[in-house]
RNA sequence: GGGCCGGUAGUCUAGAGGUUAUGACGCCGCCCUUACACGGCGGAGGUCGUGGGUUCGACUCCCACCCGGCCCA
């Protein structure tokens, strides 16, 4: 513990050793007969979705360990579980073209297989990452999405909410990708603006023979128009309010409402309301009651009801239907217009909205109890709260769960072969219903004894938003549950707010009855150099591993938290990390200066040194304010401006000649000695749970034997009032620096400055400092 | 169209009713002063988005607008 520190630079390298070493010494290690009081992290199990991985996931996950480090200094025991999110479409995806296979050229069971090996060796990349970031997690047992285990839970609540009639089946317009073959939930709608032909088509109106002219984008949906809205306070239309246009091709009668959805400006301010061309044609159909008519099938095109249309793409039979109303003289004109397109988050395509039948799970009638129960959880930041109620109330209809893929969890039903009861079998079990034999004999209804198992699966947020009931082990230890749940803390990116925070305190209330967090912790979004986030169709995304690896995981760290406050999006540039890294340097050759000292248990305190330690003291208290709200933005640069501005520039330098024993007592040599080692100690307690090796490093080297990691956080022990001279001092400092640079003297060359009277209690070593010769 | 966040030096950021607006990167100059040249010291650089208003006083509060980003319809 006499060790000296020799480097100069922090070399990323020691990082693999120190991990190895916290391998061995297991001190994460989370012991569940611990007395200290849990401190559970239902962190986010990230979806190993291919290389490069995110870098904003990087710096997101870094400060997620930071939040599990903070608490461990805190004194609490705990439980950072590492999990995999598997279950999904993009596996699929992925697997198909790297693997070669289409979905449905191979059987069913070995398209899995396939998609069980992308997972496998995407997996395994990204824990390695994770480990070379020192996340301090539980990396022994970490759990996947996709596994027996997991799976069977998902299904034991579903099985769960179904006996309670929370589940129901009903045909409804669905968001409907016709590339994927699945519904979607809204909240993987994503929009675009994408060029389209706005075609003014000629409508007449039954009761007088004139024209009414229509704009639409969508004219192929002709087929399916029911009516013809116009704005109430249109002047142009007023007299047709109540009358009747007649659809062109299809000669179909159909009412003319006055309604406020209509916007005068767009287009003629007559529009034809279709099943279903958008969202508000949906809200339309349903206020005004009308009929709906499919279209479009689940494989994009047209049906009979679409006349000579039928079976034509949506696309061509847009172009024909076009090219035939231009032959009748029925188009006015066409338009170029870009149009907010939806499309599938996944495949790009735009959705169409199709009537089909799913599963819902309900959720309505639980959003105000939700919005009321929310309120008891905190939020960090506050203001991150109103993502969360902004979308509850903005919630319209029941959430669409099943989904029409392969790799994810089977909804567990089998159904009676003969008059297609559907039956639900006992949680406990994974099941396949695919592929299983049913654990029924007859069908409760008509007794019959075939079944045909359910082939789709659950939307994967039906997994993702039981994570904290995993973890806990819900329905499988009650014990362990009951002291577990709910958990500290749901850390996440403010992305996922409508998906994973919102599924999540539906599910746990649904089942628990209660939230399934104490605290919610929302990170902003990591942005690319231009401020635009980062997707791999942009091409913007930035691999983590060659940054890390060419600057080490603490440099990054440290960047990643004084760059931004929390809950702010970040942008993240190289350039940027580089330099934020520089202060693990200097961190490194301030403690090669104070290594260089001996470490006396106690001192007689000079002005000086009760200076620096006020400074540190309220450092100490500042820092600990931002970790109590995991704002690692505020440790990050009260440490950063304490040890460099303040410690470094003018203490180090204030006490050096004192430190080297030029000129003073011994008594006074060994108060600096103190003192250079108290701040440094304290500073490198303050900054473990950011920048986890090197101060682990020095540590061992300088003040124990054992882990920094196993330390609690320092207390803000010094007298702060001698904080009163900083101002003075250090401007007194830079007016003497300035002096001997403006008459081109060295530093070291005499000075003959007066000292203010405020700093006379500095005198001596101001003197020194300066080589002020006035006496 | 709605919501949220932001607009402070070339870039990024802190701040918040009151004297000369914080720090970093970059830039310029001097300095290899035995912890550190991934450093030290000094310096240049700003109509604090625009326009109104409140006030003795606004970068800070209010209103409108503009721009950017994210999310939603």
């Amino acid at each position: 513990m006499q060790g000296k520190i020799t480097e100069k630079r922090w070399d990323p390298k020691l990082e693999l050793e120190i991990y190895k070493l916290w391998e061995k010494e297991k001190i994460y290690k989370f012991n569940p007969r611990s007395r200290k009081p849990f401190f559970v992290i239902d962190t986010p199990p990230p979806y190993p979705s291919g290389r490069p991985w995110h870098i904003g996931a990087a710096a997101h996950y870094s400060q997620i360990d930071m939040i599990a480090r903070t608490a461990r200094m805190m004194g609490y025991e705990v439980y950072f579980p590492i999990g995999v999110d598997r279950n999904g479409l993009p596996v699929e995806i992925y697997t198909e073209k790297v693997k070669g296979v289409s979905l449905r050229d191979v059987p069913r069971e070995k398209f899995l297989e396939l998609c069980r090996e992308s997972l496998d060796e995407l997996e395994s990349e990204m824990i390695q990452l994770m480990k070379r970031m020192g996340l301090s997690g539980d990396f022994e047992n970490y759990y996947r999405t996709d596994s027996p285990e997991y799976r069977s839970l998902t299904q034991a609540t579903f099985i769960e909410l179904w006996n309670r009639g929370l589940i129901y089946s009903a045909t409804r317009p669905n968001n409907y990708c016709p590339v994927c073959k699945t519904t979607i939930a809204d909240a993987e709608i994503e929009y675009e603006e994408r060029p389209a032909k706005l075609v003014y088509i000629k409508f007449k109106v039954k009761e007088d023979g004139s024209d009414l002219i229509i704009a639409t984008t969508r004219p192929e949906l002709l087929p399916a128009c029911q009516a013809v809205i116009v704005n109430p306070a249109d002047d142009r239309y007023k007299h047709l309010h109540g009358k009747h246009a007649i659809t062109p091709i299809y000669n179909r009668e159909i009412e003319i409402i006055p309604h406020p959805a209509a916007k005068p400006e767009f287009g003629t301010g007559a529009v034809m309301v279709c099943s279903y061309g958008d969202y508000t044609d949906v809200l339309l159909f349903r206020e005004l009651g009308l009929k709906e008519v499919v279209a479009i099938d689940l494989d994009g095109r047209m049906t009979e009801a679409a006349g000579k249309y039928a079976g034509m793409k949506v696309e061509e039979a847009r172009e024909a239907i076009i090219k035939d109303l231009q032959d009748m003289g029925l188009v006015v004109k066409i338009e170029n217009i870009m149009h907010r397109t939806p499309l599938c988050e996944r495949s790009k395509t735009p959705i169409e909205i199709i009537p089909m039948q799913e599963y819902y799970l309900k959720q309505l009638e639980f959003a105000e109890t939700l919005k009321k129960l929310s309120s008891k959880m905190k939020f960090y930041p506050e203001h991150h709260r109103k993502l969360l109620i902004d979308w509850i109330e903005s919630l319209r209809i029941d959430w669409p769960i099943s989904r029409r893929r392969v790799y994810g969890t089977e909804i567990p039903i089998w159904y009676c072969a003969k008059c297609g009861e559907p039956h639900v079998p006992p949680p406990g079990k994974y099941y396949r219903p695919w592929a299983e034999k049913p654990p029924f004999d007859r069908c409760k209804k008509c007794g019959h004894t075939e079944f045909i198992g359910e082939t789709r699966t659950f939307d994967t947020w039906m997994d993702s938003s039981i994570s904290p009931l995993f973890i806990t082990k819900y329905m499988r230890d009650p014990k362990f549950f009951k002291k577990a749940y709910p958990v500290a803390i749901r850390p996440q990116g403010k992305d996922i707010v409508r998906t994973w925070l919102y599924y999540t305190i539906l599910r746990a209330y649904q089942l628990t009855g209660k939230m399934p967090f104490k605290a919610v912790w929302i990170s902003g979004t990591g942005l690319d150099e231009k401020g635009e986030k980062m997707s791999k169709s942009k091409g913007n995304v930035i691999d983590p591993y060659p940054i890390i690896e060419k600057y080490g995981a603490d440099r990054f760290r440290f960047w990643s938290a004084q760059e931004a406050s929390l809950g702010e999006d970040f942008r993240i540039s190289e350039e940027r990390i580089a330099s934020a890294g520089k202060f693990i340097t200097k961190l490194m050759n301030i403690a090669r200066y104070v290594s260089a000292f001996p470490k006396p248990r106690r001192a007689s305190l000079t002005p000086s040194d009760k200076w620096i330690l006020a400074e540190l003291s309220a450092a100490v208290r500042k820092s600990l304010e931002g970790y109590k709200e995991f704002n690692f933005f505020v440790p990050a640069v009260t440490i950063r401006n304490f040890t460099w501005n303040l410690f470094a520039d003018h203490y180090i330098e204030l006490s050096k000649q004192r430190a080297y024993g030029r000129g003073f007592s011994e008594k006074e040599q060994r108060a600096a000695w103190f003192t250079l080692h108290e701040a440094l100690r304290t500073v490198l307690l303050l900054l473990a749970p950011i920048s986890p090796f090197i101060t682990d490093y020095i540590w061992r080297k300088l003040y124990s034997d054992k882990s920094i990691h196993l330390e609690k956080f320092p207390k803000p022990k010094w007298d702060r009032r001698y904080t009163r001279y900083t101002e003075e001092l250090t401007q007194f400092n830079s007016m003497v620096w300035k002096i001997k640079k403006e008459r081109g003297l060295s530093l070291r060359d005499p000075i003959d400055v007066e000292i203010p009277r405020k700093l006379k209690p500095f005198k001596k070593d101001l003197v020194a400092m300066h080589n002020i010769t006035r006496q």
